[in-house]
DNA sequence: TGCTCCCGCCAAATC
DNA sequence: GATTTGGCGGGAGCA
């Protein structure tokens, strides 16, 4: 076989790095809908195979989502947000156990949503792609992926070594040898660099290598405008107050049945719903030393036994949510994002108080 | 020399 | 049987 050089390009010029970046100048585009895995190869020069890579990790943080066999439906970086929250919330249960408190009246509304949403017309069913490609086995860089990110949206810490991520990640899937999730680990790595969601850079004292989270404020600035026309241009099924682009919660909500557009959103819409109906808790003294958790994890403080801290990047989402401005979102859109605004305001309000 | 990660084989799932 | 999907690891490029 020739070797890169001979054939006159550098390795780097096909690192999955560039390749998805070339993927986001082609697609993130107000008029992008629906990324044809045949075209995106076609159109990108590389094979298929390597863009199954890239949209397993690109679908990993909502920023694309299964529509069907060939096909992703281009969710932007409206959705990324949302998406980091619930996976910040996820981790943060998995970590500690925080359950989201939801009062009952809540719960009425809840269920309420999600009767509307099951009740699909005929037509929408026909464009449900198959269930059984929900039964695909498991998607490891997906998941990967999102434990990755996991890792920084749960910790106190920005900085994460190499070592320590590939340790961590190791315990979640044992049948993965070291070596092969190292290589998977450098893949994501490379594709959320590429991103700005990290960076790559060294523990100072160690030089160990290691990832730096910059966070999704990067991505807004660099991304935002671009992702976002196209997510509120969209055709927002009107009635679906949350349902636009908030989708990627597990590995079931991501498969196909999820994931066509908008007038496809009913089952995933309940998981929006009670996210929703998460963000609005209120604070139980009796089970949390401090307050509630709020939304996917915009609440900076948690419970660990009768330690009381603060937890995560203060600001964060109050940073997110001041990116939403109302010439790009739809009216729900923001609601939602001042309704995050204002409990993350109140959390820190009350935590002022407590300490 | 060790780290990095492209590349493509191949098996499972799906059509 | 054909096609799609994605796990996996060999081995080459790079610092």
């Amino acid at each position: 076989m020739d070797s890169p050089a001979s054939q006159g390009y550098s390795r780097k010029d096909k690192s999955l790095g560039v390749l998805v970046a070339n993927f986001l100048i082609l697609y993130n585009r107000p008029d992008v809908d629906l990324i044809g895995l045949d075209d995106a190869a076609a159109n990108l020069g590389v094979e298929r195979r390597r863009i199954y890579d890239v949209v397993n990790i690109l679908e990993s943080i909502g920023l694309v989502a299964r529509s069907g066999k060939n096909q992703y439906s281009w969710k932007g970086f409206g959705a990324v947000p949302r998406a980091l929250c619930e996976l910040k919330e996820e981790g943060m249960k998995e970590k500690y156990g925080i359950v989201p408190y939801v009062t009952k009246s809540e719960m009425v509304i809840y269920e309420k949503e999600r009767e509307e949403a099951f009740m699909l017309t005929p037509d929408d069913q026909e464009f449900s792609p198959s269930p059984k490609l929900d039964n695909k086995k498991e998607r490891t860089l997906w998941l990967l992926a999102q434990n990755f990110v996991k890792l920084f949206l749960c910790s106190d810490d920005d900085l994460i070594t190499f070592d320590s991520a590939t340790k961590a990640l190791l315990i979640e899937s044992q049948d993965m040898n070291m070596r092969t999730k190292v290589r998977r680990l450098y893949d994501i790595a490379n594709v959320f660099s590429s991103m700005k969601l990290i960076e790559k850079t060294h523990v100072p004292e160690t030089k160990k290598p290691a990832y730096r989270w910059l966070g999704s404020k990067t991505i807004f600035e660099n991304r935002f405008l671009a992702g976002s026309a196209s997510l509120c241009d969209r055709n927002v099924p009107k009635k679906r107050a949350f349902g636009t682009e908030l989708t990627n919660v597990n590995a079931k909500r991501n498969k196909p049945g999820c994931s066509e557009d908008s007038k496809r959103y009913g089952k995933q819409n309940t998981n929006i719903v009670i996210k929703q109906e998460q963000c609005d808790v209120k604070p139980d003294v009796k089970n949390f030393a401090y307050g509630p958790s709020t939304p996917a994890g915009t609440c900076e403080m948690n419970n660990v036994g009768n330690n009381i801290r603060p937890r995560g990047r203060l600001g964060e989402i109050e940073a997110l949510s001041t990116l939403y401005q109302p010439q790009y979102c739809n009216p729900a859109l923001i609601s939602l994002f001042e309704h995050y605004h204002q409990t993350f305001r109140s959390c820190q309000e009350e935590f002022g108080r407590k300490k």
